[in-house]
DNA sequence: TGAAAAGTCAAGTATCCACTTAAGTATTCG
DNA sequence: CGAATACTTAAGTGGATACTTGACTTTTCA
């Protein structure tokens, strides 16, 4: 289950194209601070700023090896946003199907 | 695909509370402003302002009878944030399947 | 007809957000 | 050592956001 704040942090760290621009930058692979500044045309303090949106909702994790941090995708969060995004369209699809068993119904019923 | 700025409206749409709670609640079935309103314990008139925002990303559509205005999920932003999902995680899983098959030669190779 | 109901619109406010600059701290290496 | 590199932190700024109150329109119905 995605509590109320874990959600709101993912999705607002999606809210952002700076944001998702390092994510679909590190589903192709690892990065570091300043690579992904250069990607992003923003100051590395901005980055930085960004990571610390994307570790907080667990969508990135990274690791500091000397004086270099190396960023690479965690999939939780991303699985937390699906699940959620799942549940409601499976949710909506199944009223769906309970209605148009109630409207077939109602026909037959109408047509004897 | 996805663009920018809609991908922006939909998962910001999605980073507050009260709007994921009228989500939750419209894929239940349909409900007027006045009952929304409620449900979130806020006025009408922020109520209004939150589904204009659901509606300008495509998540939420509503007709007005009478006085009344009456509002139900609209599945196209669902499917637009949960696509977007989806395509970084498979591109994610992808680029570890190469990755992995790439380890399993390199253990081949000191093998032979 | 006229009052209640349902929603709309505008303005005000407090807070949050993305970005910058500037001044740090480690770390590497010639 | 000392200069360059890579990142970190703090403070400031302009603009967006979520909410409110209050005045308004439209619709319903006793």
């Amino acid at each position: 289950m995605l509590k109320r704040e874990a959600a709101d942090r993912v999705f607002h760290a999606l809210a952002d194209t700076n944001r998702r621009t390092v994510i679909e930058r590190l589903t192709r692979g690892p990065a570091t601070v300043s690579e992904l500044a250069a990607l992003l045309g923003v100051t590395v303090a901005a980055t930085v700023q960004h990571l610390r949106v994307l570790q907080d909702s667990e969508l990135v994790r990274s690791e500091k090896v000397g004086r270099v941090r190396t960023c690479q995708i965690d999939p939780a969060g991303l699985r937390n946003a699906e699940a959620w995004l799942r549940r409601q369209r499976t949710a909506w699809e199944h009223r769906l199907d309970r209605l148009g068993a109630v409207l077939d119904d109602q026909t037959k019923e109408s047509e004897s």
